[in-house]
DNA sequence: TACTCCCTATCTATCGATAGGTAGGCAATG
DNA sequence: CATTGCCTACCTATCGATAGATAGGGAGTA
């Protein structure tokens, strides 16, 4: 794939997980990378196909992250994993997960991204469900399903109120409740 | 206060829990309550002007909810009650918590703006927290707070994650999985 | 009473900026 | 000589904001 088309996958992403799919803009992300706006479009036709394939890539490394860390010794060091990568996005500048602004936004985006989005949620609720399976073995098949959607939700709304005040300690704060709780496993 | 500038504020603020402050416009705005852009420019000089003032009125309202919702007889039934709000705005054509959304636009806002969505969260939180006084007296004071920031994030979190798949049933699993885990008093 | 003055609330018309998107050309590659 | 990749130059639509005009209503005054 062209050194450009990264580029401008790259630029896209950070804008988006900074600022959401509305801001994102063909002129400034050409602006970053060093070519004309026009030059984006001969890579992505339309904004939607742009940010469809944004979401897909993010998705795809996203599972491939999980799939690495499912192969750690610790089940509840697991968790220590994932909700790291949340961590992570804040301490970027206070960013937010991809699919979560996108969540937000979801009455703007065109089709072909809202799939997208639904996707990596899926992705993420998949994840959780099979970590919960050896930790929670009592818990029926489908109190698990809403358990792992649950922590989803928690871990996204943490980021989103963290984010909402530029403070990320607010994200621990809201974490360690979870645990100590044993919404999330500890 | 004038109808028309009340008719401003309603309108806004439906236009801001659907598709968020960026996507707000005066046009539209004007369109809807049949007056002219500059019309709202009149009573709301800038935009940020507005902004504030919408999300000010939403703190006042919902702070008037709460207090309301306080003097009921049970503490778990005060929840009930709170998570109600959440779940009336999905139901509203997918609607969110003005702040909530507004918190995912934070790097857009103006400052102005983004002082107001930050008083709405600690208005949330110190009910919350008082809440929590009577049902958790073996919290230590910082472990409450922590508790308070806790369950708004995820309820904020289940809406939003809700929204994102347009389908309210899933705040209804994700709550309740946080009361089943006793995240939220049950 | 009639006239003056100002305030309120709205209008029309326009500004510069920016958005996504398109047409057509030019240069390099194979 | 066709394809790839980028360019210049443009279009239409929309944005927040401003200027200037106007209609109506109240308060003060001759």
């Amino acid at each position: 794939m062209s050194d450009t088309r990264q580029a401008i996958l790259a630029a896209a992403r950070s804008a988006v997980q900074a600022r959401g799919y509305n801001a994102l803009s063909f002129r400034e992300i050409g602006k970053e990378i060093g070519v004309k706006s026009a030059s984006i479009h001969y890579h992505f036709p339309t904004k939607g196909d742009l940010g469809a394939e944004l979401a897909r890539d993010y998705t795809a490394q996203g599972k491939a992250y999980l799939d690495e860390l499912s192969a750690c010794d610790s089940a509840v060091g697991c968790f220590d994993g994932y909700l790291a990568i949340f961590r992570k996005a804040l301490e970027d500048d206070n960013r937010m997960c991809l699919c979560g602004i996108m969540a937000a936004e979801q009455h703007d985006l065109p089709e072909q991204v809202r799939v997208e989005v639904s996707r990596f949620t899926d992705m993420n609720v998949a994840w959780l469900e099979s970590r919960l399976e050896s930790l929670l073995p009592e818990l029926r098949a489908d109190a698990r399903l809403d358990r792992a959607i649950a922590i989803f939700a928690a871990i996204e709304g943490a980021q989103l109120v963290a984010r909402g005040r530029s403070d990320a300690t607010m994200y621990d704060r809201a974490i360690q409740s979870y645990r100590a709780s044993r919404l999330i496993p500890a």
